[in-house]
DNA sequence: GTAAATTTAGGCCAAATGTACTAATTATTT
DNA sequence: AAATAATTAGTACATTTGGCCTAAATTTAC
């Protein structure tokens, strides 16, 4: 990736997380950068281009990072740690989940990309908690199919919450993705067996 | 409110559950309906006065049918009936919710009516919390503060089902409004008590 | 050092949009 | 019936935007 291109994403980045995606055109990305038009067009032909190229920076940060998470001790602590990179990396693209209703519905190649995501992290959880539940830190399911439904629950969270800060945390705060990962591991709480408790508040209380 | 009015709003509401808030103008609002694009602006000026408008016939049909279930037995009972009720008058306008953050980034008074309507909800929420408490059907909290946790978790919840679902649900599928009610009354079944459990089994599975 | 490729800028165009103004038509009131 | 108010249509204008083409400038390759 080439040191103009990576400048220009950055601008763009922060012009599509200020005002959203749709009020920002690229002339206006142009003329903050301080080249022509015609120039940003050469280097990315449209705001799609734009878009995919950054949901691109976005997913290769999560992954270096993620490969940096390997030695948990427990699932819960794993699940912690992967949560609060994640939250953090995508805080930063939050412009995407901000307006992702609005960016997938006319880009389908980063829709499938969604849909396909999607599927690994529902494996991924279900990997997890079946961990847990071998290792009694999570109970059995109390009825047929309710770690599948807490499965979606958790999925919808995961894309709903920067958008819910945008609306409504205020600006000013600086604690919002531990807010929001906080609530994240709350969700597991309840299903959570004793030893499961005790062994998240050790690892969630330090 | 005019009839004309109405046809106006039903035809703005049709196009922009279609293609998007943002992707419909004026002008095509106008021609879809089959009048000049003056007598449109004639009696909304703007695309923000027909989302006031709708979002106004929203809380309308919202407050009118809320106000015939006040006769439920447990407060499980009466949570199931204003969820399916909310959800399906939210449904019809998922507009709204789809293009939540793009709307109320540029419209400064309904970004303050949700704002408002989120103390409301979670007040409604803790009281019916409390009520299930003391009647035994929730447990008590596990740790202080849990309940506000979880009464995050289901406005968020609530706020997201909608574009969750125009991104993940095939457009084909007609069952979106009871899946997402079933998943809403899943959130509370760890925290219910055996006599709530079998309540809300009773209530729910008929 | 020269040729080729890459990058940059400027201008032009067509389409769309919001806005405003005027005139005509229709409905309502008196 | 006449006057007044409400509704509707037409038009024109400024702005913005995405696209496209050409030429200049800069970098890279040979």
């Amino acid at each position: 990736m080439n040191k103009k291109k990576e400048l220009l994403l950055k601008i763009a980045k922060r012009l599509f997380t200020e005002y959203g995606v749709a009020e920002v055109s690229l002339r206006q990305i142009a003329a903050e950068v301080g080249i022509s038009h015609s120039n940003l067009i050469y280097h990315f032909p449209s705001k799609n281009d734009l878009i995919i190229a950054l949901h691109h920076q976005l997913m290769e940060k999560a992954i270096a990072l993620n490969q940096q998470v390997k030695t948990a001790s427990h699932p819960l602590e794993g699940l912690l740690q992967s949560t609060q990179i994640g939250f953090t990396i995508l805080y930063e693209y939050r412009f995407l989940m901000i307006d992702l209703p609005h960016i997938l519905r006319d880009n389908k190649i980063l829709h499938n990309t969604f849909l396909d995501l999607e599927k690994l992290r529902a494996d991924m959880y279900s990997i997890e908690i079946q961990k847990a539940v071998d290792q009694n830190l999570m109970r059995q399911e109390l009825y047929q199919g309710e770690y599948t439904g807490f499965i979606e629950h958790i999925k919808i969270f995961s894309d709903a919450w920067i958008a819910s800060s945008a609306i409504y945390d205020s600006p000013e705060n600086n604690n919002i993705i531990e807010k929001y990962v906080k609530l994240f591991m709350g969700f597991f709480y309840p299903y959570l067996t004793d030893e499961g408790r005790s062994v998240f508040d050790e690892v969630y209380f330090q």
